[in-house]
DNA sequence: AACATTAGTGCTAAAATGGCACCAATGAAG
DNA sequence: CTTCATTGGTGCCATTTTAGCACTAATGTT
């Protein structure tokens, strides 16, 4: 291991916090890393961290190695990814990280095919609710709904994602169905909420064409979109859901659309996030294969609710 | 050993033309080199030359690889010299290289010095009269006469170093003393001559105050000062040499300055060259010492001649 | 055609790495 | 203030990697 390695630990080290963390993150005993940034020290003449057992703090010396081996890190990876770019064919670890939801229904048919396509790409797919910080971590890929708010990452759009207001007959027959939204805002709703997106209130557009927000009666909420659907199948709530999260529960009748002529705003778009510009060929072809897998016009999800498109339309 | 290192090792593969003159720089064996620059291939999944028993060539990746080894080198190094910034007083090892004569009359009782008041320090000096490629061959600094051409090096002025024009008087006796410089370029003379620094002719400014340059009759050359001086008091050939070259040869009156009143024009100056502005410690404080013991006013050479001040000033 | 020198590789000894177990220190909780 | 869980550091050892030597085949020069 040499001086570059080294600083890229210390980097870890500083990064996430301490060297129980980044042995974590990287897989490693944390002697390991003691071990090798005691030797950097010493390689270098100059002391980087004041440690204690429990914490520690960078020196002078150790700030400014540490503002070096982010630039290291940087042009090292430019400089595998440039090689990546004369692969004849991808190959290596594709690090993807999604929400539960659009790993289960739509990356993971998708990535049989991608490796059936090309054996020598080997897949790690972390379902995790939570936005993570996708370069600390090491992801080449990430799928989102919404966009990402650090601005340093590339977003790219894959599908828009509309919202749909939907109820089980049973429900209709108890509460009735609601002729506007106010009658809408006063029954029991269930609605999906994470850490990283959250579905309480409703946008649309009046008869005026002002944006308007209403804010629902939510009794139920759950970042599980089985366990949403259980709920509103059960007939004691109402659901609005973004429509990726459906299956056929509205083909096969089981869930109604309330208020179809309600006009709604658009929602959150899902992204594909990625931490730079030049990315590995493997990456690139991953991209390029969940959005041909999901639609670019549109997304293959509103082909579970019949006549989606006029829907929510005013 | 990762993928930095391995780099860097392909650039020095690259810049010094063959596996083998790189192993011989690096001091290791060819195999070494052979084995991870094909260990580079494997990882970054790319060829990266094209290579016989014989020669090589870079593929369109390598090329594009040895442009972010020259930015990963330089960075490190970067990285290296602030560490060293920090150093509380000089350490590590100083690679010098230096013509012989500077090295044997100049360098070498600053160097003990030197390493007296900072036993940390290693020295590794390299005398050579060729101008070395500092930045490929990895040293710290060099000694030269003259300033580079290569003007992505930094050279500073150590000192001035006038010509001086000497006999014995011996030769003085056979041949007469010159009393213009036309008699003079019909006497035979002992010139020195190396690959970096050649005297051939003698420049002067005449009573008009123009520039002049008279070629000599150099019939005996020799990068080494002794020689010189040996064939110059052997009274066969009067000699032209940078004065600091000399030590007491003058003072105790074996040698003797020919033409005392000729306008001499400036000669090359003592340089010190090195690869980049932000130097180590050791390295800074090196050449303050070896300014400090030429002298930054009149060099110590010049008090081998007694009233060099007065000498070829017209 | 001969030869000197090159790059590549098998084998092995040496060096480095990584992990485990243990220890001492530390900050949080009670 | 005591206890406890977790941290960073280190000794030891098994494993892996590195570096060098000897040998081979290829190449460009003479």
């Amino acid at each position: 291991m040499d001086t570059t390695s080294r600083l890229l630990m210390l980097l870890d080290v500083v990064e996430l916090g301490s060297f129980a963390n980044a042995a974590q993150t990287k897989n490693i005993d944390r002697s390991v890393i003691s071990k090798q940034i005691s030797r950097l020290e010493d390689d270098l003449g100059v002391r980087l961290l004041n440690r204690t057992t429990r914490s520690f703090s960078l020196t002078a010396a150790g700030a400014e190695m540490v503002k070096k081996a982010r630039e290291l890190r940087d042009l090292l990876g430019q400089t595998v990814r440039l090689a990546e770019n004369y692969h004849q064919e991808p190959r290596g670890v594709l690090k993807i990280t999604s929400s539960s939801i659009i790993a289960k229904l739509y990356l993971q048919p998708v990535i049989n095919d991608f490796q059936k396509r090309f054996p020598q790409v080997e897949v790690e797919l972390r379902l995790d609710d939570r936005v993570v910080d996708i370069v600390a971590e090491g992801f080449d890929l990430a799928f989102r709904v919404g966009e990402p708010k650090d601005s340093t990452l590339i977003a790219r759009k894959i599908a828009r994602n509309r919202l749909a207001i939907l109820a089980s007959p049973e429900f209709i027959n108890t509460y009735g169905a609601p002729k506007t939204i106010d009658e809408l805002a006063l029954l029991p709703a269930a609605t999906y909420a994470s850490n990283s997106l959250r579905v309480n209130s409703i946008n649309y557009i009046d008869k005026d064409g002002n944006h308007k927000e209403k804010t629902i009666k939510s009794v139920f909420r759950a970042n599980d979109g089985e366990v949403l659907l259980l709920k509103a199948l059960s007939g004691t709530a109402f659901i609005v859901l973004p429509s990726f999260i459906l299956a056929k529960e509205v083909i096969d009748g089981q869930l109604v659309p309330l208020l179809p002529s309600l006009h709604l705003s658009d929602f959150s778009a899902m992204y594909a996030v990625y931490p730079h510009r030049d990315l590995p060929v493997r990456t690139r072809l991953f991209f390029d294969a969940v959005r041909e897998h999901i639609g670019k016009d549109s997304p293959i999800w509103e082909n579970n609710i019949p006549n989606f498109e006029q829907l929510y339309q005013g």
